[in-house]
DNA sequence: TGCCTTTAATTGGTCAACCAATAATATTTT
DNA sequence: AAAATATTATTGGTTGACCAATTAAAGGCA
């Protein structure tokens, strides 16, 4: 779902709408405090429950501060700004499988060029042991588990924290698209040596490598994304 | 933070930790049922409140999946890679402006690539207008604003909602860096010009001319932040 | 005994009351 | 009149109680 807050609780979305015609009429000023949680909840005839759920949201996308016992205020950017930000956040909700897939292939060949340049000894040694542990798993259920764990230790080698939490976010929903759509029930062998090339082009500080075995090694999966996607 | 559930909050870290000695000592197994939320809360001795803020934090990152009136299920991976993401969980908290810096760029550069593919007349009319916006607005302190809403458009170009939606969770953490450190205040004449060469790029499908006009415009916040890590 | 119905207990979702900290107002003092 | 203090009202944070749906258990019937 990639949005931390379930939509599907029409109550929330109610007071996002709200705020949104707020600013709409100019009743709500960027950089202003608005409404207390009480008189919102009041207004819309919604729990107080909901309308922190809706605050909580836009604090996390940076739109609203929440100052506690005193208030909260609103982004100071113009109106028009702020509408797209409520507008994008509400219409976040269920991602195509394709655009998932895509950009997980766009985070960890990045992921892996970062750790071609970043990793050191200890992040390779932990590298080779989560392939071996990938290897011992290879014909139990545990091997799409293990492989996740391998791209990991990638992410964590590419000493960027963003990137590694954006790949964590993202995961979950495409293993939840493999489970419905039946895809990866058999492992190809290939899978064995591409983990492999790609250690080996990290050890060997090839990047370009490194990124050429990533996009090979995630190929399947993104071709069949592309074919889902039809 | 990028984090929607503040940490602030040790209560609800707490039931975070909790739950990670739970599946250490083998009283929680993937793809069980976890606790009840207020059996859990009274072993804890912390509100439901911050029991379900924790659900609500693992529910979003797909570790665990709540069902009404019935309960929650862990998700049925193996403990390992359980502690592991659950222990990323924990840390997510303050990222270093750097690799924010760094991610956005790629996310970027990726976005103005896919936009020149599939951008259609609407999209390259809306950016067009976009900019004549950020040029009306060039010597106001509205500014950034208009910035942040010139690269939105191309993000909706891209038709990678996930993408979008990325670049929507950095941006605010970038800029409020920005204040903070006291970046853009004076506004590069450059600016204007870089703006344009992305937009002639996409109308004229060149993707690597836009890549690479994208890279420069945002080469002085990278060279920037790069300053600030040392 | 085995299956179905009925009942009770448990669960997550929701709401309203309470708490401490803050902000606004009224009062006193200089 | 102005400033400092005391009081009241308002705020977000937290808690416990209630609700409807689900599940488990008990009871009745074949």
């Amino acid at each position: 779902m990639l949005s931390k807050f379930n939509h599907k609780e029409n109550a929330t979305v109610k007071v996002l709408k709200h705020l949104y015609d707020l600013i709409n009429e100019g009743k709500l000023k960027p950089g202003s405090k608005l409404p207390a949680e009480r008189k919102l909840a009041e207004e819309l005839c919604v729990g107080r429950t909901h309308v922190r759920n809706a605050f909580a949201e836009l604090e996390f996308y940076g739109i609203v501060k929440t100052f506690p016992q005193s208030g909260s205020v609103i982004a100071a950017i113009h109106h028009n700004a702020l509408q797209g930000l409520i507008s994008d956040i509400m219409s976040i909700e269920n991602y195509d499988f394709f655009s998932l897939v895509e950009t997980r292939l766009i985070l960890e060949m990045e992921s892996v060029r970062l750790a071609c340049e970043r990793a050191d000894d200890k992040d390779i040694e932990a590298l080779k042991l989560a392939h071996k542990d990938y290897l011992d798993n290879f014909h139990s259920p545990r091997r799409v588990e293990k492989d996740m764990i391998f791209h990991r230790v990638i992410a964590q080698a590419s000493r960027n924290d963003v990137i590694k939490s954006m790949l964590l976010i993202i995961t979950p929903d495409i293993l939840s698209h493999y489970v419905t759509k039946d895809f990866c029930s058999t492992p190809l062998p290939t899978d064995k040596h591409e983990h492999q090339i790609i250690i080996d082009a990290i050890e060997a500080r090839s990047s370009s490598k490194a990124v050429s075995a990533m996009r090979l090694h995630l190929d399947r999966l993104y071709t069949f994304a592309k074919q889902q996607k039809i």
